[in-house]
RNA sequence: GGCGCCGUACCCAAGUGGUAAGGGAGCAGUCUGCAAAACUGCGAUGCGGCGGUUCGAACCCGCCCGGCGCCUCCA
């Protein structure tokens, strides 16, 4: 059964869904004023996983995953080239799709921007008024914290401490210093939407509320974030929802680690930052390679934890994927033998097993992985005692199935050189195929300076050649 | 000032009271004309330090050292 971390609680608890085999889950998503970069990747890919997990025990998933696409940032960035912020918007959502689609991330089931959901956030906003826990200064509304005596719950911090060390500036009128904006009054040139206040635009916390509330219902399963959203960000979602519908808002709340560089937190400031899109860019594989890579180097922490990002870490996935794939190109090899085939059925069983229970247990992808890495080992020595080419299918197809709980594993075109583009150019596979044929008639004629020749001059090109013992050879880019 | 996280071999990384998973690198072998791949063996008497609880602790408690995050926008 399925465990996860509860902020909430502060304890790792049993999954249970409110509906049987089903699951609502609500994910914060990016503000779209820029391009996304590792660490959007990792919270993005840590509840992409959590979806493919959830579907694969057999849930029905209805996920949601915001676009906040009105913000003071993208004010000031529209404002800043001159254009619209429709035209930044779009722009930047454009991007995400075409980055986290690299990354193998699906589409949500829903993906809502705050911009069309101004009826449901002007409602949630008088809800609160009239309920008392909200009030109107001039064109702006705020939420009081006071009056709603949960505040801090989640992320465990009280009124008080919140005030001690406060650096926000003080606004006369608000009740509270830390009472929030629910909906902002504009100012000439701003977007804005009509409202009972005025026109004006909602705050931030407000639309995931809105949006939660109007696809999900007042409670749903999981809501989840990177971590810095704890505060305030979801703090004051639970307290508006809560507040208006005087009922209980998400479950589970699941919250993923930062990634760093050098053991600090990316950041613009510390210039450490590194978009998905230069990663790419900047990759001497291919671009379905480079996503796997990132995906497994994402995948190889815990995703509570802090992950350091490094080119030595994108490094190590390569040669450990390199391993993966090095049996999967000898799994698609006929052979006669069949002397370890009745040892496969249990082997692939006791994987899927403990791959399970590692993921049960909140989500445990690195020992999920390192599980798939001892079936690796186990296959690697059945291979060498003779494995039938049936069982070898059947041992492809398990890599195939648990590596899609983790978007693992589905390629068959898997690139081991490096600058893989430039060779491509160079050579064509019948070409390799007749340097191949000639090598082995050298090697035939033991004439191994001709033979040693021409493997060197694959190399060159970025082809490896490996000879099998019956005298052919395979060869791999 | 408040809240919280982290510190496991050369590197990455599990472990959540029962005697240190897994991967990479390295070294030594097997195989091979050589190479590559694969396989085999070697690698923390030890889990930042010091105490405590316990039959037993990397895991619980206390103190200390070191690193970091949040409290303002942030995945």
């Amino acid at each position: 059964m399925l465990q996860l971390f509860n902020t909430l609680t502060g304890k790792r608890e049993p999954f249970e869904p409110i509906e049987p085999k089903t699951v609502r889950m609500y994910v914060c998503g990016v503000t779209v004023y820029d391009y996304c970069h590792i660490g959007h990747a990792r919270s993005a890919l840590v509840f992409d996983v959590l979806r493919r997990y959830l579907e694969y025990s057999g849930y029905a998933v209805t996920f949601v995953k915001n676009f906040t696409d009105v913000d003071d940032k993208i004010i000031k960035r529209a404002n800043e080239q001159g254009v619209s912020c429709e035209s930044i918007t779009s722009k930047f959502i454009d991007a995400y799709y075409e980055d986290m689609g690299k990354l193998g991330i699906g589409r949500a089931t829903e993906e809502p921007k705050a911009t069309a959901h101004m009826t449901e956030i002007v409602n949630l906003t008088e809800a609160l008024i009239s309920k008392g826990l909200a009030y109107a200064v001039g064109g702006d509304v705020y939420f009081q914290v006071e009056k709603y005596p949960a505040y801090g719950r989640l992320s465990k911090r009280k009124l008080e401490d919140l005030q001690a060390g406060a650096r926000v500036d003080i606004d006369e009128r608000k009740r509270h210093p830390m009472d929030f904006a629910l909906w902002k009054s504009s100012k000439p040139g701003e977007p804005s939407w009509p409202s009972p206040w005025g026109s004006g635009r909602p705050g931030w916390h407000i639309e995931c509320s809105a949006m939660s509330i109007r696809l999900l219902g007042e409670t749903f399963d999981i809501h989840g974030g990177g971590m810095d959203l704890i505060f305030p960000h979801h703090e004051n979602e639970i307290a508006q929802s809560c507040g208006a519908t005087g009922k209980e808002f998400a479950r589970y709340w699941v919250h993923n680690g930062f990634v760093q560089v050098n053991q600090e937190k990316m950041s613009k400031s510390l210039g450490n930052f590194f978009t998905i899109r230069e990663i790419f860019e900047k990759s001497e594989w291919t671009e379905a390679v480079t996503g796997e890579i990132l995906r497994y180097f994402l995948l190889s922490t815990h995703y509570h934890g802090p992950l350091d990002f490094s080119d030595q870490g994108l490094k190590e996935s390569k040669q450990a994927l390199d391993g993966f794939y090095d049996l999967f190109y000898r799994l698609g090899e006929s052979d006669l033998r069949t002397a370890a085939d009745v040892s496969l059925g249990p082997m692939i069983e006791r994987t899927i097993s403990a791959f399970q229970q590692a993921m049960d247990n909140d989500l445990n992808t690195p020992v999920a992985v390192s599980e798939l890495q001892k079936l690796r080992g186990d296959l690697n020595k059945l291979v060498q005692q003779g494995l039938s080419t049936d069982a070898r299918r059947r041992a492809r197809q398990a890599f195939r199935s648990l590596g899609a709980v983790l978007g693992l594993f589905q390629t068959d075109r898997w690139e081991f050189g490096s600058r893989i583009a430039e060779c491509d150019k160079q050579i064509s596979d019948q070409e390799v195929e007749l340097k191949i044929a000639e090598r082995a008639a050298a090697k035939k004629q033991k004439d191994f300076t001709r033979a040693d020749a021409i493997r060197k001059e694959l190399n060159a090109l970025g082809i490896t050649i490996e000879d099998k013992p019956d005298g052919t050879s395979r060869w791999k880019r």
